[in-house]
DNA sequence: CAGATATCAGATGTACTGACATCG
DNA sequence: CCGATGTCAGTACATCTGATATCT
C-alpha cells in the first residue's frame, strides 16, 4: 500500500496498523537494498545468525528459530550451501534430519551482512533520538510477544 | 517470515526491522480478519475514509491520498461501485477524469468498517498502556514521515 | 508534443498450503 | 500407526511495472 504520502488524510495517517505497515515497508526496503549489494537476502542473514547464535541444527529447527517456513528453508539453504557458507550433512543419530553447520566462510559472510543490516537499522532509526529508539524497540517487543498465542499458532514456523 | 516465535535467538529478536515486520503482520491480520467478517478489505476502508475526509476526487487523486496504486484502484472502485458505496461519473470539466463520490450507503458502510478497524487497533495495542500507545504512534509517525523523500518517491502512489 | 488519466495485462515476491517419501 | 522431517508443486495475495487509448 506504500509508505504514507503527504496528501494522506489525518484520519488515515494516525491508524497504528497503517503506520506499522508503512514503517515495515521502509525498513524492509532499507535492509533489502543493503543486502542486495552483496547478493544476499534477509533470510540468509537470519539463518546465519541463528546458526552462529544457537549452534548447528536441523532444517526444521532453523525454521522455528528464524520464522522461515520449512518449505522455503530448502531454497535458502541451497543458496547458502552453494556459496559454502554452510554444510548440510545427514544426521547419523536421526536419519530424517540434516545437520546444518556454519562454515568459516559462513561466519565471515555473516560478519559482512551483519554490518550491512546494522547500517540499515541506523538509517531507519536515524530520525529518532537514542532514547526514543530504545523505547520503540521496547514497545514493539511487548506488542509482538503478546500476540503469538492463539490465532496464528507457531507450530513449524509461523 | 512470520511473527517471531519463542525459540528465536535474542540477536534476531531485537532487530528493529524484524520487529516492525512482525508487528505489521499481526496488525494486518487483525484488521484483515475483522474486515473480512463484513466482506471488506483495508483498501475499501482507506478509500471510503479518504472520500469522507477530503471529499470527492478523481481516481488518481484517491490513489495519492490512500497510497494504493492507480492500477489497483480500478478494482477497488469497481467493488465499491457494485455495492453502491460510491458513484463514478465522468468529470465534465476534465474528460480524462472520473469523479468519485461517496454515497449515503457508502457513508453508512464506512461507519461500520470504521468500528471494526477501531476494534482491531484496540486489540492490537491492548498489551500497551494508553501512554505507551500514544508514544508508539508518535514514534512511528516521525519514522515514516522522515522516510519518504528520495528513494521510493511517491509520484502516483508508491 | 509533454504530461495526466483510467484501464488492462502481467511480473515479482513473500507468506502460506498440501502432498509425498522417509524415517523414529 | 502417529508424528516429525526434508522436499516439491502450487496457491493467495500484495506490490509494482509497462503499455495503451484518451484527453489537457
Amino acid at each position: 500500500m506504500s509508505p504514507t504520502p503527504e496528501s494522506t488524510p489525518a484520519r488515515l495517517r494516525g491508524i497504528p496498523s497503517r503506520l506499522l505497515a508503512g514503517a515495515s515497508l521502509v525498513a524492509d526496503r532499507l535492509v533489502g537494498e543493503r543486502l542486495a549489494a552483496e547478493g544476499a537476502h534477509k533470510w540468509h542473514f537470519a539463518v546465519l545468525v541463528a546458526l552462529a547464535e544457537t549452534g548447528a541444527a536441523s532444517q526444521a529447527e532453523l525454521s522455528r528459530r528464524t520464522g522461515i517456513y520449512r518449505s522455503d528453508m530448502v531454497a535458502v539453504l541451497n543458496e547458502l550451501a552453494d556459496t559454502a557458507c554452510i554444510r548440510r550433512e545427514p544426521d547419523p543419530a536421526d536419519r530424517r534430519r540434516n545437520v546444518i553447520t556454519l562454515t568459516p566462510a559462513g561466519r565471515r559472510r555473516l560478519e559482512r551482512l551483519d554490518a550491512l543490516v546494522a547500517d540499515a537499522q541506523r538509517e531507519l532509526l536515524a530520525p529518532l533520538s537514542p532514547g526514543q529508539q530504545d523505547e520503540l524497540v521496547r514497545l514493539l517487543t511487548v506488542l509482538t510477544e503478546r500476540h503469538h498465542p492463539a490465532h496464528p499458532r507457531p507450530r513449524d514456523a509461523r
